[in-house]
RNA sequence: GCGGGUGUAACUCAAUGGUAGAGUACCUGCCUUCCAAGCAGGCUACGUGGGUUCGAUUCCCAUCACCCGCUCCA
């Protein structure tokens, strides 16, 4: 079991998994370059999910949509306005609030100070309304009270965006007894901009997407018009996004620039909740299957408050890693939200009419959205294991034969008496259908171990037997054993290994 | 974004105000018939930029990156 991600990270530079982002120049926090390994692992497991939820079934489609869309996209799905709220920082408590979420409540008191003037507190209460905010604020106000007499009046109350700059320094923070440690509002985008065109104006900004979902609800139309499609049914997107993390952090787990695999399920209202309860059910055993099979892998629902105004029900899967439980992928009922959005902002139609029961209704939609790096991280910690072989410590990585990097590796026992070359055909012949690898040098042991780091599940040797009854031996990375099959029959093992099926001339 | 820590070879770590050493790994050769064997040889490093100094990997400043804690995570 991985305890410490300090292997890890220091695993995948040795072997070739995962390197910093343009490393040569000192990296760029929040970004992560996959090495000849890491991108096959990576790979595997996006196609992977791709063949399980999209070629396997018969009511998902695929799609493939553009990193910069029409920015009107962003307004509707509210990633432009609602989510880049502007964030007040207290510079005396280190706490950081929501600028629209403190409401400013100026007190006057009958206490004059050597100028005659009255006495004021200006104190920041925290709340969705200016009710909440009170509650706080009362309590500090009664204090205030005893020393100054009390307040003249009500006292007026102003949300903090509303506030006059030269009037900031005389607020007090919800966290501290001084005035003036908030900062100005300052607007925290998560979105990249950029520009269309080689004119840097307003009038051409765009986004890189921070999601990959909204393509899919831009297409809805398109799909429902063309891909003949009937309710229910699913697009799914596999792609990069992008998102200005104000902290990233944990290895690769919250990166600026990371790949999406979302799945956009289309339903009947009043069948929403049972796909739903499917696929929060479905795509945890997904995970399982695959080999996240500790008890590091949870399902979570979501409570109440913490749901988006728009669910009503959400559940993430979550690993729990080294540095903290944390989201894989969340399942989320979203309701008729984005396509109404979306109709909005469009003027589209996007409703759907359901030719057997002659009703109109804008479609109900689960989104099961999965991190394909975040995947990988998983599968990576579950993947990592130090156990003991004849007394020596080994470091193996674990990883389901499915999303093995390397699926199996060839080797001659040693290098003379034609092993080399008999070894390297069976090596041409497997590599016509998977991944695999030749290696001829050193030690056997060596060579096996090697291969342990890389996760290769299995590995086939030539001997000195080879020539005279035309068997080789093929040892399993977990167990480390061994037993001979026919060479010509190599490669049907291996098809047969990989895809979980008896073992041809098992003994 | 705040506070603390760390940056030396591919990896893990030393030492040092006079330009650096080990183990592992890697490469070449010999040997070797199944789990990191042995012998010989070889390659590779002071994150970046300033400053102090005759001279800086070492001291100072800044910056970048990573780790830990807070914060954030639509």
């Amino acid at each position: 079991m991985l305890d410490d991600m300090d292997k890890l990270v220091s695993l995948c530079k040795r072997r070739g998994f995962i390197f910093p982002s343009s490393e040569i120049y000192g990296g760029l926090n929040g970004f992560w370059d996959y090495g000849p390994l890491g991108v096959e692992l990576k790979r595997n497991i996006k196609d992977a999910w791709w063949r399980d939820n999209v070629r396997m079934r018969d009511d998902m489609v695929g799609l493939d949509c553009s990193i910069i869309m029409n920015p009107r996209v962003w307004e509707a799905s509210g990633h432009v306005g609602g989510f880049s709220d502007p964030m007040v920082d207290c510079r005396a408590s280190k706490e950081r609030y929501r600028a629209d979420q403190i409401f400013v409540f100026a007190y006057v008191y009958p206490a004059v100070n050597h100028k005659g003037e009255p006495t004021e507190a200006w104190l920041a209460g925290l709340g969705g309304t200016p009710e909440e905010a009170a509650e706080h604020v009362e309590k500090r106000a009664a204090k205030l009270a005893k020393r100054f007499g009390q307040p003249v009046g009500a006292p007026s109350i102003i949300p903090y965006l509303k506030l006059e700059p030269n009037d900031r320094d005389k607020v007090v923070g919800p966290a501290t007894e001084d005035r003036g440690t908030l900062t100005e509002p300052r607007a925290f985008n998560l979105m990249f901009k950029t520009f269309v065109g080689a004119l840097e104006s307003e009038s051409n900004v765009a986004y890189l997407r921070p999601e990959t979902a909204q393509g899919i609800f831009a297409n809805f139309k398109n799909v429902v018009d063309t891909g003949r499609v009937k309710l229910p049914f699913g697009i799914a997107q596999v792609g990069k996004s992008f998102r200005n993390e104000i902290n990233p952090r944990n290895f690769t787990f919250r990166s600026r620039e990371f790949e999406q695999m979302e799945i956009e399920f289309f339903c009947r209202p009043d069948q929403a909740q049972e796909w739903y309860d499917y696929w929060r059910k479905a795509r945890f055993q997904w995970y399982v299957d695959l080999g996240l099979k500790s008890d590091r892998l949870r399902l979570r629902d979501h409570d109440p408050d913490e749901l988006a105004f728009y669910s009503t029900a959400t559940a993430d899967i979550e690993y729990a890693f080294p540095f903290g439980v944390s989201e894989l992928e969340g399942i989320a009922h979203r309701g008729d939200y984005d396509l109404t959005q979306h109709m909005k902002f469009s003027g589209k139609d996007l409703t759907y009419f359901d030719e057997e029961r002659k009703e109109r209704f804008t479609p109900h939609v689960v989104e099961p959205s999965a991190g394909a790096d975040r995947a990988t991280l998983a599968f990576l910690c579950e993947a990592y294991a130090e156990d003991e072989v004849g007394g020596e410590s080994r470091t193996v990585m674990r990883f389901h034969p499915r999303l093995a990097p390397v699926k199996a590796a060839v080797f001659p026992l040693v290098k003379r008496d034609g092993m080399p070359e008999t070894a390297e055909a069976i090596y041409r012949d497997l590599k016509r259908r998977h991944n695999v690898f030749y290696d001829e040098k050193g030690a056997i042991g060596r060579r096996y171990r090697r291969q342990d780091e890389a996760g290769t599940p299995f590995c086939l040797t030539v001997d000195s037997q080879t020539a005279l009854d035309g068997t080789v031996t093929i040892r399993d990375r977990d167990s480390c054993r061994q037993w001979r099959i026919p060479k010509a029959d190599a490669c049907q093992a291996l098809d047969n290994l990989l895809d979980g099926l008896p073992i041809p001339g098992d003994a």
